[in-house]
DNA sequence: TTAACTGATACTAAATTAGTATCAGAACAA
DNA sequence: TTGTTCTGATACTAATTTAGTATCAGTTAA
């Protein structure tokens, strides 16, 4: 069960990219070899982070890419949404219409607390607090992986 | 972003199903009439339930399966684990190898405290707990969506 | 005026998901 | 002892999603 797709996963380290040099435009291409990620690919991402209003653009030579506001203001959760669309279960209908299966329903009672969860928790981690993690591991040298690494 | 696919949506429902009946087995079809579950398809979820020991089987006529345990031994978490895999970033590379990008180590260290947090809370949903919380809804008559419902 | 850029969009391969089909063998019941 | 009801194993398929490539048009700066 993966919860980030390639598309989320570029998105959010090219984010960061811009995000660590404030003002400075980069070109797709900077960033494609900057961060490893491939060049068409990154293209699309990122046309789809400007229409999603968090990157700007300039065309033309000396043109390129930069964020479109804060980092603080950049949350991983919107990025997800964008790429991956709304953290839901499979085919919740209970929306649209009655609930016709209970089996179904408690589950799913269930999953929309976790989903919930989730979700507040994607949305307190931003571009800028990932920045600043970033800055400190540089400072210190090493990464702290939590808990659970053996 | 789905949480979960249609394997582990089925398979909870089936156990829910013979968690409700205490003792007594059913046969796959029935349990596919019962839930309306594609039989050939059901018929594989419960294979592997059955191989993970989730659940026992008896063949030949008046065979069928049952609860291989307690419904309150049955997490959720189980159940996704083995048709969904281990809840996960992405692929992530720092269990195996020293961790060459950073950039990529901040966010991943930020997305395992979430996947630890998901994986909690459904170990908390046991089937038990669903059946119990379907017996309530069953008795009040009404089913309560939390407040996350329109 | 040409090289370095983005905008838009069409295309493809591989993997995953959801579902179907078939054959062999076990157990029960007449 | 034979037919019917069941599981075990496994091969197959269609649709969708994911990841990535390619191309052409238009913009801007030097």
């Amino acid at each position: 069960m993966k919860v980030l797709n390639k598309h989320t996963d570029y998105a959010v380290r090219a984010l960061i990219a811009l995000g660590m040099k404030p003002g400075s435009r980069m070109s797709a291409k900077a960033l494609s070899d900057d961060q490893g990620i491939p060049y068409q690919f990154l293209r699309r991402i990122l046309q789809e982070l400007i229409r999603n209003d968090l990157v700007t653009s300039k065309e033309g030579a000396g043109g390129g890419v930069a964020l479109a506001k804060d980092p603080d203001g950049i949350r991983v959760r919107d990025v997800i949404e964008i790429f991956q669309g709304r953290v839901q279960v499979s085919e919740c209908m209970f929306r649209k219409q009655l609930c016709s299966n209970r089996t179904n329903c408690v589950l799913r009672h269930e999953i929309m607390r976790i989903e919930q969860m989730v979700n507040d928790e994607f949305s307190k981690v931003t571009i800028g607090k990932l920045i600043a993690d970033l800055k400190r591991v540089e400072e210190t040298g090493r990464v702290l992986h939590g808990e659970n690494n053996q």
